[in-house]
DNA sequence: ATGAAAGCGCTAACAA
DNA sequence: TTGTTAGCGCTTTCAT
């Protein structure tokens, strides 16, 4: 392995002259800098990544703590971490896997062995385990969820209450008067990740301002489980004309069984989804759709976390403005 | 932050039987160890991770890469990195999320910075730019999929060929005499990921040998190009009455299309898919399908990956032997 | 069974 | 603008 030591030979001069061209943490003259980065490419140098971390006490990485529940639609998580992963590399950063298996633990882990400078947690529940843990630990931390306290945490999440309110306005605007709303698993809610219920609290807010009257259903995706759930409705509120779905397994079912039904969309009901954009658009009919934005979220998290590393740090809680995307499962209500 | 100095201190003995006490490398009288082990816990001691990499020259980190292509299916991808991760974590190792943006240099830069004592590398093309690096590197590495030339080096895969072979031999079975193979798209053959060439050529070798005809057809996925590649399979072999699909994006669409031309499944056509269980079982019919072990190749990746840094090594292709589950979308012949 | 001490390769004062 | 040097916290030989 080459040393920095050796490269220092090699250009002859000083170890702490390699650092300083590594690190540009002071001004070197031109002939010197470029003596070293030539004897830098030459012999293949690569700084070791421990005894930067032991003699700076940085690691450059971030941790990313995934939860490894089966129920969240995984593509987004995927493309959280992707995003997490490319954005971090963009500012010098490599990101550790972690998976919420451990729990709690993990997070003393990573911060006791300063294994990460930093840590991004997914999926943070209202009443997260880890929180208190975080609390202690003076790592930077950045959430992406909405827990119950947000004091002293920096959170980037979608702003769901807006999503909903935005579906909400969406459909009034068309003329729909009843409006259901087939909402995620039940498992989902009794979680309390806070994300579910902030929908159909907007939902909810919005729709006694615009006078519309609203059903919410939570489902278990798939057939048997969307028929059940879609005949409830119906009987429950017979004039339904329009839905929001906000469960990735549920899209496709309800699609199906709207048609099999003779209901044409969106000439007889309307569909928004609150979903990825890759289910909206490859759905069967393209749907209306308020996107998850998980590429934004993953990017926000790790430059909230960044600056905090860079001591311009913020407490604060970022939440992004839903957009709305009209395709062809909406319009206007019948009659 | 509390050290190792700090906790010899505390129990009263020197720094390097506390070394050896988490090691394990030397014997420890029972009181010294049980005096050791009560500071460790009361100081709340983590042996820092820099300082030990730097000392042991190893990270106890697996470096993972994962392609950022869209184009294959992503839970798949995710549920091999959550595998790989928890795997990794039961052998006192954590993995470093490297996308494939970085490309080859990613490579070098973990080998060079020592930040990972090992790598695993996911959706390895038969060419793969990464090889050549990897096999100068003294690195050990494990891939997730099977290049052109597997000489030293240690893969890890579903075997496809067995497995286009048994969706082939399950038809037969039933009695169907001409079978369409529904493929990726294009460009995943036109990137030599190998794996679907492997199925088709598994599906051909087992159809010569059992009498039946094949046809098979790449298809993007999606509704639009599914109705064509499906028009064109009929229209060139209308006695076709069996499906083999290894496309998760085609599944729903072929599905729907067979319905809606008058196919019942599997009274007039069988399908049988290569797929992700969930894929498979949440089917508007229930599918029967190989699965891809996506769990099993994580885990079996990492175990190989400890094995060659224990020494155990060894430079193998372990390929996963198949596994058909009989669901509702297959049935005999007609006529 | 335990201790003492020499590094591992780098960063960051402190000097010049 | 550059060099010298003292650690960072741990592992591991060499002693005892």
């Amino acid at each position: 392995m080459v040393t920095l030591a050796e490269v220092a030979q090699h250009a002859g001069v000083s170890a702490s002259t390699v650092s300083y061209v590594l690190s540009g943490k002071r001004s070197i003259s031109v002939p010197t800098r470029e003596r070293v980065e030539q004897s830098i490419k030459q012999l293949g140098y690569h700084p070791n990544a421990g005894a930067r971390a032991l003699a700076s006490s940085r690691s450059n990485i971030i941790a990313l703590m995934v939860p490894l529940r089966t129920d969240m639609y995984v593509p987004v998580m995927m493309e959280i971490a992707i995003a997490v992963a490319t954005t971090a590399r963009t500012h010098g950063y490599d990101v550790l896997l972690l998976t919420g298996e451990e729990g709690p633990a993990a997070v003393r882990r990573i911060a006791g062995s300063s294994l990460a400078d930093a840590m991004i947690l997914m999926d943070v529940e209202l009443h997260d385990e880890r929180l208190p843990l975080l609390r202690e630990t003076d790592r930077a931390a950045v959430l992406i969820g909405l827990p119950a306290d947000t004091d002293g945490l920096t959170c980037v999440d979608l702003d769901f209450e807006a999503t909903g309110a935005l579906c909400v306005e969406h459909l009034a605007g068309l003329g729909h008067r009843e409006v259901a709303v087939i909402g995620e698993a039940a498992a989902v809610y009794e979680r309390h990740t806070g994300f579910a219920e902030r929908t159909v609290d907007g939902v909810r807010a919005k729709a006694r301002e615009a006078g519309v009257r609203v059903l919410h259903r939570p489902c278990e995706g798939g057939y048997p489980a969307m028929a059940q759930t879609l005949s409830r409705i119906f009987d429950e509120r017979p004039g339904t004309t329009g839905f929001i779905v906000q469960n990735e397994s549920a899209v496709e079912p309800l699609l199906n069984l709207l048609r099999q039904q003779g209901r044409a969309v969106p000439e007889d009901v309307s569909v928004v989804a609150i979903c990825p954009e890759q289910v909206a658009a490859q759905a069967s009919v393209r749907l209306t759709s308020v996107a998850i934005p998980a590429q934004e979220m993953g990017r926000r998290s790790v430059e909230q976390v960044v600056a905090k590393l860079s001591g311009r740090g913020t407490d604060e809680v970022e939440l992004l403005a839903p957009e709305l995307t009209v395709r062809e499962s909406t319009g206007p209500a019948p009659g």
